[in-house]
DNA sequence: GTCAGTGCAAACTTTTTGCAACTAC
DNA sequence: GTAGTTGCAAAAAGTTTGCACTGAC
């Protein structure tokens, strides 16, 4: 599916959730599903902010940003993350479920596909609990700071030998 | 192993780390380290902080509980989640790893364990990457939620049929 | 004695809320 | 016309920071 054809698509899932729920179709929903579904990847409300008030010209305030995205969530358009200070959102629909590789270190969010992982998550019984969706955040330290922290290690050592 | 077994490891651990890193063992961090290793399930930062002043008659700032969390992250006696608005922690010692349940509607938190779950996680391949630790979250609705849904869901269809 | 650590309050950041103005229906 | 939405600003909530004081080493 290309990007517009996802985008039409979302557009109408969104437009019949709304109906759904008696929610009134805003000119400002559209613009904030059409401007998500342009990012790749993650993103927090401020770089949302600063997207759509740059590029598409469209300015809407923080609190109608807040507002929408809970709409999407719930119309299972969009997913949230907490890791870090500020919430990150992703666009939910067409996209390869995948996992997150977390550095404790550096911050770095990095995704990766595992298709057996995901099974043994989705086969997963649980008891009294209707699944909607689910993240697993893999914490530990990537090879870029793992070769800083190496380099500094060693830096120290030679400085405690003079 | 039993609870006062577990919190002198843990104590033995600390110290450990704190005398590695050129840190002070002041009475504080053990203090909240022993109150940390009280606590069942997940903490807030304002939870704890009350904890002390009520139970350990311990006052310590919250600044220095922030401080020293951050500590006992680093030393692996405790993990830090990110569910709901406030960040939740938790021991982490001598633990059974499990995973977390979340209801989307009212945010309540429950754990569970699958070895297989387990299992498939660890032995995943990362490229690049060294493991610490790993959450996974599963959001849905849970039974409570789910019940009092259909219970409106009904009420909502009986009105409009009068 | 020195400096890391602490408490306090202020600052900062992110998110929520109250209210007047606006507009989709 | 009316009630749901929006923007704005203020408030709230959580966390960080600056600074003077304290106490572990």
């Amino acid at each position: 599916m290309d990007s517009q054809n996802v985008k039409d698509t979302v557009k109408q899932i969104f437009t019949e959730y709304l109906n759904a729920h008696g929610h009134r179709k805003t000119p400002e929903r559209y613009a904030i599903l059409d401007t998500i579904y342009s990012i790749d990847g993650h993103f927090d409300i401020d770089t949302l902010y600063s997207l759509m008030a740059d590029h598409e010209n469209f300015r809407v305030s923080r609190a109608t940003l807040y507002n929408t995205i809970i709409l999407l969530i719930n119309a299972r358009l969009v997913i949230k993350h907490q890791f870090g200070n500020s919430s990150q959102y992703e666009k939910s629909y067409n996209r390869d479920t995948h996992h997150h590789q977390i550095c404790t270190q550096c911050g770095k969010v990095t995704e990766f596909q595992n298709e057996d992982l995901q099974r043994a998550i989705e086969q997963t019984k649980l008891s009294r609990f209707s699944l909607s969706h689910y993240s697993l955040y893999i914490y530990g330290i990537c090879s870029k700071c793992e070769r800083a922290n190496r380099k500094k290690m060693k830096n120290n050592i030679q400085k405690k030998e003079k």
